[in-house]
DNA sequence: GGAATATAATTGACACGTCAATCATTTCCG
DNA sequence: CGGAAATGATTGACGTGTCAATTATATTCC
């Protein structure tokens, strides 16, 4: 086999690149679509209410909510004020530590994501799902792995210059 | 085997699809992040300056344009409006159809392409091909594959109500 | 105790994407 | 020919995401 490493992609990478990035993004797209015209909601707000439903007494610190989401505390911060003006949460401050905040489940959110999570499901299998075989679902799982440890280890690379 | 076409997706399935698609956007993030970075682009000015490149004379008609790269008119017209601003592109008017606009590669835009060009494609490497075995990389390809049908065959279905 | 530092969260500016509305021109066809 | 419909493209409004700067409170340590 020939050197591999340390050069520039092949034809066929690239194109398999292209494919599975514009693939990928399409699939994101055509979920976000289907959630906001079924439910009225976007992925995130579907995310941050998800995360606030499992969550003890429906709160959670915002710093806590963030790293349970994986978002950086900007976007959460942009995210709960749209969601707040909505009436999805509400904001309360932090007993513990005046610096803090809580995202606070309010009925309304609590409602909006129970009627979102029966067709949500739905679309997932429909999207997702019912597009691939179980040899590719689990390929597709495999690949998330690999490709999240790499990322991983890229960013801790970069990190230690 | 049980039934499966028809139900929630398995608790294993969900998992699935929540890992994948949170590191396909991870990565989309990650390389969106390099190639600005690095070479001061977003993906979609790469997109962008990249089919014009290709195109005969660096010019292409919007709606052309906007086909080649799969983009919808307005996103295009947008993101044309500031890739203009920024010298990258010019527009001009369309002889043949005075309706039709058409989008012309500059000095300026073609250096900014060729100077992004070779740290992209290392960046492809490093985020992609390096983190995946050849196995896998086929992998990919051939889940693209099927995602891509199964979203278009939905699509239809979904239009043909 | 009190200054330096670290941490929690918000804000403002700006790029990006989508949708619906709009405007100009061209094509269709009676 | 001439008006209706189709086409090419732009625009405005708004939600979303990132980055850098800011505000407020807690912690550290002399």
């Amino acid at each position: 086999m020939t050197q591999r490493r340390g050069r520039f992609p092949t034809r066929e990478e690239l194109r398999i690149w292209r494919d599975f990035i514009e693939t990928t993004e399409a699939l994101r797209a055509a979920m976000a679509a289907r959630l906001q015209s079924e439910s009225g909601l976007s992925t995130g707000d579907y995310s941050v209410l998800l995360a606030l439903t499992e969550a003890e007494n429906g709160r959670l610190r915002s710093s806590e909510l963030a790293a349970t989401i994986g978002w950086e505390r900007s976007r959460l911060s942009h995210h709960l004020g749209r969601m707040d003006r909505r009436g999805l949460i509400r904001r309360e401050n932090c007993t513990s530590d005046n610096r803090g905040a809580e995202a606070v489940l309010t009925e309304e959110g609590a409602a909006a994501f129970h009627r979102a999570t029966v067709p949500h499901l739905r679309a997932i299998r429909e999207l997702f799902v019912d597009g691939l075989t179980p040899a590719q679902i689990r390929a597709a799982g495999d690949l998330a792995a690999a490709l999240g440890d790499h990322l991983i280890l890229d960013r801790e690379k970069e990190e230690n210059l």
